[in-house]
RNA sequence: GGUCCCAUCGUCUAAUGGUUAGGACACCACCCUUUCACGGUGGUAAUAUGGGUUCGAAUCCCGUUGGGAUCACCA
């Protein structure tokens, strides 16, 4: 039997991290073994329906690569894969399942139902509709009556299950609710539907968050009840962004398009979520996609949740980016270069930055000296290690300007050459001539490449400018 | 509150009864060096707690503490 396995989200915003990462081992458990990985939408509750939410599920899979083999787009042999689309299939179902003995139709108003509960939730909803004959609710529905159909547990002990993650489970019976399976408009709740299309799809592998761990053994029952076969349990941890808090879409937080959107890539965004809650029990960690097909088990998911570390991610988005050939990197740079001017050397610029940026975002700040220069002090001037200060510029700058000005090979090797000779000519430290021309071209303390790169960067004549301008204000 | 789950450096984690408790990020120091970064070397830093079991416990068992989840006509 091929190992199936689905991503099922509901269409209600953006695609959060934790989300992301729960695709990503669907994903991989269904790939490590040669399977198939699905896509469903879950939009049983219209209230929560935000449009263009499936747009951004169907965007974020194919950035990343993770590509369905069925979905609603596809189609597939088991669609339809929307949920809504599905309605007719679960209330046939959730009858049956009243027939079998396993849910009854229920016409208490959902206030009768809360106002049953404890406040302190320890009493659970007595349903007195359950007492009600078959037949007898029966009439009523066919009068018209409105109506709920809610799952029947009239098991007595423990429940047990495995979990591929969390091991052996069990729980009492009596400390499961009877819920609603089928709602008074028709859909069927999430607690009903995810087992009737797992089942009717043939998942193998169900994978999702730990917070269902405790009402997995009602779904058992309704497989049970069908006399169907319950698929594997993969209960994962959630992902957190502190001790307390689960990461959530609120509080600019984390979600895949905002960090896309910083500059991180998408290459980098799915190896670390990889990382976080599964480990390849080496000391590896950078891992494509494809590697990670390769190498995924789900012996190796941790039980414990894991809280998101932007500082990481990070690390690993530099990574990344000093791995990509020269023209890639180029290229995902452009955009941040719409403001340059014309002289500047684009592709000198993108040589110097891509092993000193970790997110495409750091960009602008590394830049801004290029387009105008910043008002700066003359005391930029003075270090103390490199044995310069604004006397030595005032001194040094016109001979550098002259040995640039004579200079035709505009390259970095070429000028490095040039301004070292000068240096030995003038029997000063290197840094006593780079120091400040690094600064008459910059204004800046801290740039991204020494003198000579941003002489290039810059070009002959907007350096030569610079150089004269730096001495005219010494 | 009932039930379920979890617990190793600040963070992600390794070590499935025997290790000086390992790696990575971050941090610090040094080296390299035309600033910064990259790269290199080294350092600080952890088994929540109390009992068992055992020759030996981070690892197995029980309690405590702390955290999380769940108890919706949400998923």
């Amino acid at each position: 039997m091929t190992t199936r396995t689905r991503f099922a989200p509901s269409p209600t915003g953006y695609m959060h991290i934790g989300n992301l990462r729960t695709a990503l081992y669907e994903y991989l458990i269904a790939k490590a073994q040669g399977g198939d990985f699905l896509l469903r939408i879950e939009d049983t509750d219209q209230k929560r329906y935000v449009e263009g939410a499936t747009d951004i599920i169907y965007n974020t899979l194919k950035t990343v690569g993770m590509n369905w083999d069925e979905g609603p787009d596809i189609g597939g042999n088991y669609g339809p894969y929307v949920q809504s689309e599905r309605k007719p299939i679960y209330a046939e179902y959730a009858h049956k399942l009243v027939e079998l003995g396993g849910a009854h139709y229920c016409f208490c108003s959902k206030n009768e139902a809360d106002e049953e509960k404890n406040e302190e939730m320890n009493i659970k909803f007595k349903d007195p509709c359950k007492m009600l004959s078959l037949d007898e609710a029966q009439k009523r529905v066919a009068a018209g009556e409105p109506y709920v159909i809610r799952q029947t547990i009239n098991k007595k002990g423990k429940s047990k299950y495995h979990d591929e993650v969390y091991g052996d489970i069990e729980i009492d019976y009596d400390e499961l609710d009877e819920g609603v399976l089928l709602k008074s408009d028709g859909f069927p709740t999430y607690n009903f539907a995810n087992v009737v299309d797992d089942h009717l799809m043939n998942i193998t592998h169900v994978v999702r968050g730990n917070e269902y761990i405790s009402s997995t053994p009602k779904y058992n029952l309704i497989y049970e009840d069908f006399g169907w076969e319950h698929p594997h349990y993969v209960h994962v941890p959630p992902v957190m962004k502190d001790a307390q808090h689960k990461l959530s879409k609120r509080n600019g937080d984390a979600s895949f398009q905002d960090l896309v959107a910083k500059g991180y890539l998408p290459e980098a965004i799915i190896n670390y979520i990889a990382l976080l809650g599964w480990n390849p029990g080496n000391d590896e960690e950078i891992f494509s996609l494809e590697d990670l097909k390769k190498i995924f088990t789900v012996e190796r998911l941790n039980r414990s949740p894991a809280i998101f570390d932007i500082t990481k991610l990070t690390w690993m988005n530099g990574v990344y980016i000093r791995a990509l050939p020269a023209e890639k990197f180029h290229e995902l740079a452009m955009p941040y270069y719409a403001e340059m001017p014309s002289f500047v050397n684009l592709s000198a610029l993108s040589a110097t930055l891509q092993p000193r940026i970790e997110t495409l975002g750091d960009i602008p700040a590394q830049i801004d000296f290029i387009k105008t220069m910043p008002e700066y002090s003359i005391e930029l001037y003075s270090n103390k290690k490199m044995k310069t200060d604004a006397a030595v510029a005032k001194q040094n700058l016109p001979a550098i300007c002259e040995v640039l000005a004579s200079q035709d090979v505009w390259t970095n090797e070429a000028l490095f050459e040039a301004l070292k000779g000068l240096a030995e000519k003038l029997v000063v430290k290197n840094g006593q001539v780079l120091y400040p021309a690094r600064i008459a071209l910059s204004g800046k303390e801290t740039t991204p490449g020494g003198a000579t790169e941003i002489a290039v960067v810059l070009g002959k004549d907007e350096t030569l400018r610079r150089l004269d301008a730096a001495i005219a204000k010494l």
